[in-house]
DNA sequence: CCTACCGATCGGTAGG
DNA sequence: CCTACCGATCGGTAGG
């Protein structure tokens, strides 16, 4: 079916892209990893570039329609903000290679990547700091955060521990084997007390 | 002069990895940037991979050489952990390609770079980490803080800042013109704000 | 025998 | 979707 070939090439393409590299990956190899040829594939997404531009569409879209719900959990108060900030750990994490992808194309294409981001996330971003600012009127949030530097520093961190999982574990574990897992959930908690720390008063 | 060939060849293979990644850069395009032939940088470097090493190494040697100086900052106080911040974000902003180059590597290499990072920022993590357990003794540090984690954290999030400086400008700049500079500005400067927000007590 | 290269070309594979 | 190919360029090596 072509569709499913269509849907399976993508799917490929983007776990492959964002392990290698666009450049450090062939059309021939995403070809017979779906098992087709690449003439096949050449059919469905006439481009290279074309595959990449669709690879990269299908994560944003996911975006798009994630965002809004993780949204709903945040109206006001401490909490809420805690609950977003593990929402956008897991929204990576289910899939670091969505991370992964991310970065790479913000390194390789950053007009393009800073065009699309500005798009995508500017409103999102904009409604959390009017949450941030609510915060601040009734004295919840320090008065010194900046409250749209925050939310994006805030992301920054939270693409950059994901896809880039490995900083951690070679300095933090120690040389036995339980370390790896350790020392990634001490990461993660020193991201969302960090966070918090940051945020509000005490 | 050969000295000068192959330092040229590896200067101009930092920029050119960093920028387009290790596989998107031919050695015919290397070389041609620095005005020899590609057999004379295949003489000072035999293969593709020992070049990438190289070039791997100077940063890591240059990250060495640095990293005493920029601790000698550090003694213990408010101040202190602020200049060390400052030095971190001016290391890597003197030259952007340094942070390029290192995500890159984490993305590409992943084991090989956890190894790297563990054998050279390993002592320096754990002696910083060290001045925060000060800290939290004299009670100027809050007492959740985890020392190395949080160390680690702002290497992360000072390399992510740097190297995708395109995340912020898009979202936070106005269509105007002035806006880039300004973002970047409030971009740094919530991070310094952030860091330090998470680690003193008020 | 060494160094610092050159012009030409190797076998394979890239995207299309 | 496949067979049959292309212009070009890839990383790497030959003799001198």
């Amino acid at each position: 079916m072509t569709a499913d070939n269509a849907e399976q090439i993508r799917s490929v393409a983007t776990q492959l892209f964002a392990r290698h590299g666009y450049e450090g990956v062939s059309l021939q190899a995403i070809a017979e990893r779906v098992g087709v040829t690449k003439q096949t594939l050449l059919y469905h997404f006439p481009s290279k570039d074309v595959l990449r531009k669709a690879v990269l569409d299908q994560v944003f879209s996911h975006w798009r329609e994630r965002l809004p719900q993780m949204l709903e959990a945040v109206t006001s108060g401490h909490g809420r903000f805690d609950a977003l900030t593990r929402e956008l750990v897991r929204f990576f994490e289910t899939d670091a290679d969505r991370a992964r992808l991310l970065v790479r194309e913000l390194l390789d294409n950053p007009d393009e990547m800073r065009r699309m981001l500005a798009e995508n996330l500017r409103p999102w971003v904009l409604l959390v700091a009017q949450y941030v600012r609510e915060g601040q009127r009734i004295g919840l949030i320090h008065a010194d955060v900046d409250p749209e530097a925050y939310v994006l520093t805030v992301i920054t961190l939270v693409l950059a521990n994901v896809s880039t999982n490995g900083i951690v574990e070679g300095v933090l574990g120690d040389s036995g084997g339980s370390g790896v897992r350790a020392a990634r959930e001490r990461q993660q908690n020193e991201l969302l007390r960090l966070t918090k720390a940051a945020l509000f008063k005490r």
